[in-house]
DNA sequence: GATAATCCGGTTTTT
DNA sequence: CCGGATTATC
């Protein structure tokens, strides 16, 4: 709706700006301070998204201008959405109209409207990271490299990084280059750039990337104007996070009204490994001469002994911009101290954080607001276990998303081809899928014919169909595919698209491929289908939604049920829970060792970073643990507390370890040999791996090994007979003496 | 051209 | 230990 958009007819008298009631000073003046660079060093808990929206607002509603002269960037579509929703809230339809969206969505939005500018058509497709990989390999085996050696995942991630950076294949230095591939990795960029664009498709890099390439180029300077002047106002959320891409992005675009607001936190950039650089917060200063720099550092989240804590912590990082979180309210109370305590080990350390989630709950404090952050997504195994065990409700947030499933893809890529006749990945990736007999020979054969013509891998196979090339039966087969996908296509304008995407999955054989399929995990992929498709209804055309899944992978539960979150740090990132459990604190776990082996001091001030984010995510109680035992890979390994829980003042915390710990309280240090409860617990290791596999004893929920179906998980037990779900071998009848524990 | 054997590696992840 | 991805085999 555009009705109500016309503020600048009726000024607003001085005084009359409600929206501005209850910031404080500091907020109030990076909303008020519109004109001009600004850098808002906004601390974790200090109100950044407020400030933003209330900014953006602001701007609207005192007619300084119209919501398309708006640019406002954020990282995840999740926070676009909450501050659409936000912004929406005060100022109504007009914030529709916003260019509001994450870097990679507008500069899709950009390059869809100058595509030729780039060498594309605006229809083009945007590669996920697994068509990339594929892609890579392909030009990888057309160039000789070998694979082994050099894996398509390490070329991508140079490859990233450059794009991350800017850089074209022809502005990547010569010393660049290494000794990867050979050294030709430039080689393999350019030829990876010429097949992209032979595909018609971007990966998503490309979207900034060719963006700012056009944007460069002394011939579309008119262009570049034009862009400059629609965009008076830009502001970006999580500043510390923009890689030098997005930053030059940034700096084109803002150049002519110069009114750039850029909000961050260099204590909580974490994403240096994807490309992210906290420099450019020192780069805008220097590229934006008399930036205003504006420190948020009134936290209302967190109680003065956490606020206290995480200072502490942060404080062992050199080379900081310099920011002191203090609690917001003077009278605030100090709040209970940090428990940090030490474990025997892994299981115990789940034991009891899950006894301290029950004693919360017991108190009257909701699972939502309980959340245990991990360092990295292994190690939910153990609470999973626990939560599983004790009933208590839990989610893992992260994982697998939807748009990932295979299943899924598999579907896109049938809806992609039907689209986009032009998308070989895509072609390929169901063109033997279910199996039609179509193998790799055929396949070859086609890529050939289509390299030959330069024409599409479908418009060669549909060559091939009224040739002899094939013998009789892939000929055929062929014919059938390719006269599947043009009626497909010729359905487009005239049938819901809802409806046609059943239909392609239907007449594909690809939902009857996983309905004879007898896996246990079939139905659930039938069902995923079906969403898609339910998805789909919400949708305008199968064009927009295939534009939707590219840029939005996340899946977002809408139903808030009462549930223990688990969930990596990184993902934590934004989030705030009353009461926060931070396992794993031990050094090589947490600092992770090889964030140290490979960038050394710069990785452990990552990794502080990252317990700085994690520390500042809890509004009321915090606890810090970690195990001295741990299997890794089977293997019994023994690890130091982390250094972390060292650089937490004493007076913020309450330390706690198991008698005899390494590690414990100081002056236990000395009595961990003869302590009796850690000798009871070497005992207890000792003989529990699998020295005895106690037949007639498998419980409902075991995982177990049979030599001939492999690895299940017991689902029901009748005397010595076991009904096991088998991950590849399906549902099973098992005498228990034939089966071992896993 | 499809299935079984074997080898490898094993942080963080949004778009 | 375990999943996947490439090789070996029918």
């Amino acid at each position: 709706m555009s009705d109500d958009f016309e503020l600048d007819d009726e000024p607003r008298s001085v005084g009359a700006t409600p929206w501005l009631n209850g910031l404080n000073p500091e907020q109030l003046q990076a909303v008020e301070a519109t004109e001009g660079p600004v850098l808002v060093l906004s601390g974790a808990g200090t109100g950044k998204t407020r400030v933003l929206t209330t900014r953006l607002a602001h701007i609207l509603l005192t007619a300084k201008a119209k919501p398309w002269n708006i640019l406002a960037v954020t990282f995840t579509n999740k926070a676009a959405r909450e501050m659409r929703e936000r912004v929406s809230g005060l100022v109504g339809g007009a914030a529709e109209q916003i260019w509001l969206g994450t870097f990679h969505a507008l500069g899709a939005r950009l390059l869809r409207r100058h595509a030729q500018l780039a060498g594309l058509e605006s229809n083009f497709t945007i590669l996920d990271s697994d068509d990339q990989l594929r892609l890579l390999k392909q030009v990888m085996e057309a160039e000789n490299i070998d694979a082994k050696r050099w894996t398509p995942q390490s070329v991508m991630g140079v490859i990233q990084r450059w794009k991350d950076r800017g850089l074209n294949p022809d502005q990547v230095g010569s010393g660049e280059a290494g000794e990867l591939a050979g050294g030709r990795t430039v080689a393999l960029y350019r030829a990876y750039q010429e097949r992209l664009i032979a595909l018609n498709a971007c990966d998503f890099g490309d979207l900034l990337l060719h963006c700012l390439t056009f944007m460069q180029k002394p011939a579309h300077q008119d262009l570049l104007a034009e862009l400059q002047s629609q965009f008076r106002y830009i502001m970006v959320d999580e500043y510390q996070d923009t890689n030098v891409a997005q930053y030059l992005w940034l700096r084109l675009l803002a150049q002519k009204h110069r009114n750039i607001c850029c909000v961050g936190d260099d204590d909580q950039s974490v994403y240096s490994w994807r490309g992210a650089e906290v420099e450019n917060i020192l780069r805008f200063e220097r590229d934006f001469q008399g930036a205003r720099i504006i420190r948020l550092e009134a936290n209302y989240r967190s109680t003065p002994t956490i606020l206290a804590a995480a200072s502490g912590l942060i404080a062992n990082n050199a080379g900081r911009l310099g920011k002191t979180l203090r609690p917001g309210r003077a009278d605030a109370e100090a709040g209970a101290k940090i428990t940090v305590r030490g474990l025997w080990d892994g299981e115990d350390e789940a034991r009891f954080v899950v006894e301290e989630i029950e004693a919360l709950q017991r108190a009257g404090g909701a699972l939502a607001e309980m959340a245990i952050l991990v360092r990295a997504g292994f190690q939910t195994r153990e609470f999973e276990e626990r939560l599983v065990s004790t009933g208590v409700p839990y989610k893992v947030v992260g994982g697998l998303r939807f748009y990932e499933r295979q299943e899924i893809r598999d579907a896109l890529a049938y809806f992609r081809v039907v689209m986009q006749p032009a998308d070989d990945l895509a072609f390929e990736r169901i063109f033997n899928l279910p199996k039609r007999g179509l193998g790799e020979q055929t396949l070859q054969t086609t890529h050939m014919l289509a390299r030959r013509t330069g024409v599409p891998l479908l418009q060669a196979a549909r060559n091939l169909s009224l040739t002899d090339e094939l013998g009789p039966k892939a000929r055929s087969t062929m014919g059938k595919l390719v006269a599947d996908f043009d009626r497909w296509r010729s359905l487009v304008p005239h049938m819901d698209h809802a409806e046609l995407a059943g239909t392609i999955l239907d007449e594909s054989g690809y939902t009857e491929m996983w309905q004879k399929e007898k896996s246990p995990d079939a139905q659930g992929r039938l069902e995923n289908l079906k969403e898609l498709v339910a998805a789909l209804e919400e949708f305008d055309s199968l064009a927009d939604f295939l534009e939707h899944v590219s840029l939005v992978m996340e899946n977002d539960d809408k139903q808030k049920l009462d549930r223990v979150v688990i969930m990596t740090l990184h993902g934590a990132k934004g989030l705030e829970f009353d009461n926060v459990f931070l396992p794993g604190w031990e050094e090589g776990v947490f600092p992770h060792a090889r964030a140290i082996a490979e960038n050394g001091a710069k990785g452990l001030e990552e990794e502080r970073r990252l317990a700085y984010v994690g520390l500042t995510r809890a509004r009321r109680r915090l606890f810090v643990s970690y195990a001295a035992n741990r299997r890794v890979y089977n293997q019994w390994q023994t690890s130091l507390p982390s250094r972390f829980t060292a650089e937490l003042p004493d007076h913020t915390v309450d330390r706690l370890a198991e008698r005899g710990l390494f590690g414990g309280v100081s002056e236990q240090a000395n009595a961990w040999s003869q302590d009796w409860q850690s000798v009871a617990r070497v005992a207890k290791h000792r003989e529990s791996p699998a020295t005895v596999a106690p037949s007639g004893s498998f419980a409902v929920g075991v995982r177990v090994f049979h030599q001939k179906f492999g690895y299940g998980r017991v689902t029901a037990v009748e005397g010595n007979k076991l009904d096991v779900a088998f991950d590849k071998a399906g549902d099973k009848k098992v005498i228990d003496s034939f089966v071992t524990e896993a």
